[in-house]
DNA sequence: ATGCACCTTGTAGTAACTACAAGGTCAAGC
DNA sequence: GCTTGACCTTGTAGTTACTACAAGGTGCAT
């Protein structure tokens, strides 16, 4: 398929695929006669997954070692292990942060729902959350 | 506290910090005899909970109405319902996807620890999620 | 009174897009 | 066969959210 088709699938603007591209984060695809970018499926996953890795807070640099531990059979399985390790506590913490957030959000619309409004707390409610 | 102790305890640099005051997310604080700006534990809080947010991916817009949600009484119940709804849905589309990718980081590793390294499905992991 | 660490404003640079300009490609319709 | 329109190409410039640096003021300790 063509850039613009997997612009539309995967909800990632074409500059955006091709800015990917120079950065080296996607692989050049091959090229039609009219010298037109050829994406297939695994494009598609590839780029699905980077888009929502982002939208999770993740850095160009950090996705760019996920997609490393996904790409090459090079890397030795104590750079695996340590490397995943590493994600794997930014990837807890965010969760934890993130359902504090939830509950209090939660706790929000039951008071709406009960017509009495109430503080919030939004603020205080990630306060403990171990530093990143 | 001077700002410096602020950006200090924070973690977050000066110039962020005026740069959030300019932006107007953060209100300004009073100034001592010499011009410097005078933080107390409120401000704490709030730039504690605008790292955290940012870490987790969200604009500083989405902050600005997490911000709103809990600074002013003048808003009307089923506006912060709706607002505290659309959120809770962001929130939890984000656990989600975290969650599946803890799972896949948590496989490798396991996989590694018995040396036997198997093929890293941390691009598939994500594919599934619905459409933020 | 003179370092020194700290603060001030302002401007310019970076990361990760995003938009736009100027032009090439190609299937569809007249 | 030629044009129209949707698509593609590269390249450059603008946006968001910082980040760094310059030029100078403040104030405590020696």
């Amino acid at each position: 398929m063509r850039i613009g088709q997997l612009a539309r699938i995967t909800g990632v603007k074409s500059e955006t695929i091709r800015f990917y591209e120079r950065e080296g984060i996607l692989a050049a695809p091959p090229r039609t006669r009219a010298n037109y970018r050829d994406y297939g499926p695994a494009e598609e996953a590839r780029l699905n997954f980077i888009r929502r890795a982002r939208d999770l807070g993740f850095s160009m640099a950090r996705i760019r070692e996920l997609l490393d531990l996904s790409d090459d059979a090079v890397r030795s399985c104590a750079g695996i292990d340590a490397l995943a390790r590493s994600h794997l506590g930014e990837v807890e913490r965010k969760i934890a942060s993130l359902k504090a957030l939830r509950t209090e959000l939660g706790r929000m619309i039951a008071a709406c729902e009960q017509d009495t409004v109430g503080d919030c707390r939004i603020i205080d409610v990630l306060a403990d959350i171990t530093e990143p």
